[in-house]
DNA sequence: AACTCGGGGCC
DNA sequence: GGCCCAGAGTT
């Protein structure tokens, strides 16, 4: 049984915090792309590509996607395969189709803009707590908190925090009690810096980096010389392990690709044949029957390994030149080879099988 | 409250 | 190999 209890927090370091913390950022703060614009719509966009991610992973995706899509109506009315081509290898991809759905709504809805609330934000798909709070407080200085996993752990520390921070109970507990204390802040500064010290100083594996810390005099597992117990983390979920059976049918200058089903783990993506279990040559030979291929030769390809956060992935693979003239389901397309590397996102659980063909 | 949903860069 | 990242949606 886990044990509950009021979680109490240290309100008044926080608040001592604050001032230097807003100095520090002010001087310090990394200069990435969406700093430099007061676009709520760009800033939508960066923060819908940093959830979950990293800023070195977002700062290409994020170039190439305002400079296909610079408006919320070109968003709106995006072919979903060039989305999720400009989303390719991000992960999370309902994340993109959250962001086109909400534009479409600003399109109808709001005139082509964000609703100026964060309240009306929170309506909307793909917007959470921290979103909305992150947009509104960013783009147009609200005072909302934008609570991340970043300022978690950073409040965590400063508060010497006994809950698990991943409970959403305490990040509740933590977002309403930087709520009290933003009134009296520039809210897009202060939100801004407590993620930038997270994510510079703050850090989350490896020590915090406490002498170049603006905050360390006010800091309660500093002054414990317990940074190392902060932040208090739940013990760890276990992966489950699925077998599957790639089939890459080579067929003239083309191969074989199905798209994936509209629900669940990588929907909508482009794939090579792919079937649960471990299968032999023969079942492999007949299914690509079932798929109207006529088979000429099949090999074995390299066993490849997967991991998603929370499956596993154990792939072997097959080679098959073969010839189709007439494919029974709808899904499956005949891509030539220049197509797949500029149309069709695959995603990279089959990077290994990319590779081996020539594709990556 | 617990699960689902990607991928990569550190340690 | 594990960790966690500028989280949100579904059940």
């Amino acid at each position: 049984m886990k044990e509950k209890r009021p979680i109490l927090i240290d309100a008044p370091r926080v608040g001592r915090s604050i001032e230097p913390l807003c100095g520090w950022y002010q001087k310090h703060a990394r200069k990435l792309p969406w700093r430099q614009t007061n676009d709520s719509y760009a800033i939508w966009v960066s923060e819908v590509m940093l959830q979950q991610t990293r800023v070195e992973a977002v700062i290409p995706y994020y170039e190439r996607f305002m400079t296909a899509l610079p408006t919320i109506e070109a968003l709106a009315e995006v072919d979903d395969d060039v989305l999720l081509k400009l989303w390719e290898g991000l992960g999370y991809y309902s994340r993109a189709r959250n962001l086109k759905k909400a534009a479409q709504i600003c399109a109808v809805q709001y005139g082509g803009r964000l609703p100026g609330s964060y309240t009306e934000l929170l309506k909307l798909p793909g917007f959470g707590p921290y979103t909305a709070g992150a947009v509104a407080s960013i783009a147009w200085n609200l005072p909302v908190p934008a609570v991340d996993g970043n300022v978690m752990r950073v409040i965590s520390r400063i508060t010497a925090l006994e809950h698990d921070i991943k409970d959403p109970a305490t990040v509740r507990a933590v977002r309403e009690l930087l709520c009290g204390v933003i009134e009296a802040s520039e809210p897009g500064i202060l939100n801004q810096a407590l993620m930038e010290l997270g994510a510079c100083i703050c850090v989350p594996n490896g020590a915090p980096r406490c002498h170049e810390c603006p905050v360390s005099a006010h800091c309660a597992a500093r002054e414990n010389g317990q940074t190392e117990l902060f932040p208090v983390k739940a013990p760890k979920k276990q992966r489950r392990i699925e077998e599957k059976t790639v089939i890459v049918v080579c067929v003239d200058d083309g191969v074989l690709l199905c798209k994936r089903e509209s629900k669940g783990l990588l929907a909508n993506l482009y794939s090579f044949l792919c079937e649960d279990g471990h299968l032999t040559k023969e079942t492999v030979i007949d299914i690509c029957k079932q798929h109207g291929i006529t088979v000429e030769s099949v090999s074995e390809m390299k066993p490849a390994k997967h991991i998603f956060t929370h499956i596993e992935w154990h792939m072997i693979g097959y080679l098959v030149q073969g010839t189709g003239k007439t494919l029974p389901y709808e899904n499956d397309i005949i891509a030539a080879r220049h197509q797949i590397r500029t149309a069709y996102s695959i995603p990279r659980a089959f990077a290994s099988y990319q590779k081996e063909i020539g594709l990556l």
